[in-house]
DNA sequence: GCAGTTTTTGCAACCCGTTGCAAAACTCTG
DNA sequence: CAGAGTTTTGCAACGGGTTGCAAAAACTGC
């Protein structure tokens, strides 16, 4: 039923090469041929196979988009981003969901069996064997907004983690808040300890150091309960950075359940600003990952990739900045 | 480099046929070559190549998921189902972000390209045509949570929008409202006029009839403005229907912005039921759809439509319950 | 042990493109 | 206009599987 080359090429006169070469970039045919075939394609409609081609090309332009983030808000954003620069720059995203981990390894074999031309991983909170996985299946792989560990030879784009736990040490005591703790996203993340150090080195200049505290997942209700847990143990702490915004949006509702006002009682900073964080019911004081720059830096990195694997063991550091609303006080 | 049908044949001592029908569900193998062939694929790694086998039966497995919701926290929940869903149906989920008006005809070329299984619809705001290419094309297609007007025959499920209003606006006349509003999302979706139809039907037994406004999309801005603009065109309006939760909580926020308490002062109904409407500083009461049960549905109808296309053209309807929170004022 | 069935197997053609290679068709010179 | 150089073209093999068909092997029952 569907139009193929052959038939193409029978309609324009020509042989199938001919057909074949107009619709390859850079190949070599005559102005003339050239025309006599999209004349034919268009009238009959021809749009090449992919998937065909993919055989004797080896590129299938799909990359696999794994990510487990399905229950924070923000990945909406990202998924938002990385659809649209992907699709921009001709590249298909297949979407893998992590979030159920049995299926894990099932999922990646997958992914092989597609042929991916490579692999955005999009969470922080993967186990670093899936990197692995790829990498030694010779497919180019991107960590975006943070990694495991010491994975492997992946090309690598966020933030400065460890500046950004410095810019919230440093927020928190400029405001005045001396007893501080910090409310990390699940511990296993590289994100997090870096976050953690930067906040430690930060405080540690004026001699302090933070209560710690971890939210099992990047959720709404982990950072919930892990608050509710953090304020019965230590109830004396003025503020709190949290790993993720809506951590802190968790954390925030816990603390106005137990009748604590926000700034007045309790600072908290969050990091991400997700749009949420500026909806005035939440009105979230956050340091400010630039999202679409890492998406656009993931995607030229992964293009490169692609283009020649020796390009990749690479590392991209963004710079973030604060963003001031209303969970903390102001500076006195 | 990858390991190949014909490598197994040969290690195996069969033929390649023998190896393809090993991997063939309900193909004649013995047990003996079976054994035979499965011991060499696993020493070897051999993993069958799908796009190539897809050359041959057709089968991709690759299904469409087309959204342009991007900007509305409840698709991450649905993203979240039906990337699970699909996955468990064995199924490849091929993500096309529709925000981006212009290149909508590229991305649906790209996915006949990529011999989609078929395609799921998973917004309410999607131009007919974006169906009908592919029903032409004989893909089956399924829109869930909503379709545009009169799509072609496709396959539909959603809960039962004129109950859905219906329920919104008998709720709203018992708790004693009688000047009511209509706030629904983008005018263009089938789902709005249903909702609308079905929330007039409700009021006109009671000689009732809302105010109606529109907001341009499924996102909380949106909702702001609209309700905005409502407030100052309407103020004597004591209740709100919002289409969508999101809409409702931009609404809130305006409501809130111009002093208006809630629930004293104004009420607020949403529709969705999304996760963020039971946060604390949210409690938003609202129409609760199935998702869970939208999601396994169309999927359930993709892989009917999948096996046999005369299966389509067919609808699902849920039912929808109220969730009760605190943006309306108690029963008097 | 033999004829008749049923199951298993391999061959070869096919799916839809791409690409190396050599022949054919052009261009350009002198 | 012959000869050299360049471009364009078609042939045929190939990529990694699937599948109809006929031959081979394995069962049946007597």
């Amino acid at each position: 039923m569907p139009i193929t080359l052959q038939d193409v090429a029978a309609r324009a006169g020509v042989s199938k090469s001919a057909v074949s070469r107009t619709f390859t970039p850079g190949a070599s045919v005559s102005a003339k041929t050239r025309a006599k075939v999209e004349l034919a394609a268009k009238e009959l409609g021809y749009m090449p196979n992919v998937l065909a081609s993919s055989l004797t090309t080896g590129r299938t332009a799909l990359v696999g988009l794994i990510s487990n983030n399905f229950t924070n808000p923000y990945f909406l954003e990202i998924f938002d981003l990385f659809t649209r620069a992907l699709q921009e720059a001709d590249l298909r995203p297949l979407l893998i969901n992590l979030s159920a981990e049995e299926d894990a390894s099932r999922s990646l074999l997958m992914l092989r069996q597609y042929n991916v031309d490579g692999v955005i991983v999009a969470s922080s909170t993967l186990p670093p064997d899936f990197a692995k996985v790829f990498h030694d299946a010779g497919i180019p792989v991107v960590h975006a907004f943070g990694w495991s560990s010491d994975t492997p030879e992946t090309g690598r784009v966020s933030i400065d983690n460890t500046e950004a736990g410095h810019l919230a040490a440093t927020t928190l005591i400029d405001r005045g808040y001396r007893r501080v703790g910090f409310l990390g996203g699940p511990q296993s993340a590289a994100t997090t300890s870096d976050r953690l150090d930067g906040f430690c080195a930060g405080l540690k200049s004026h001699n302090l150091s933070p209560e710690i505290q971890f939210a099992t997942a990047y959720s709404y209700d982990a950072g919930r309960v892990a608050m509710a847990r953090a304020l019965d143990a230590t109830p004396e702490v003025e503020a709190w950075f949290c790993g993720d915004d809506v951590i802190a949006i968790g954390a925030m509702d816990a603390a106005v359940a137990q009748g604590r006002r926000i700034p007045d009682d309790l600072g908290l900073i969050g990091l991400n600003d997700m749009r949420m964080a500026g909806w005035d019911r939440v009105g979230l004081t956050t340091i400010r990952q630039p999202a679409p720059q890492i998406v656009t830096a993931s995607v030229d990195l992964i293009r490169k990739g692609i283009a020649d694997p020796a390009s990749l063991p690479q590392k991209v550091l963004l710079p973030c900045t604060l963003v001031e609303r209303g969970t903390l006080r102001a500076r006195t």
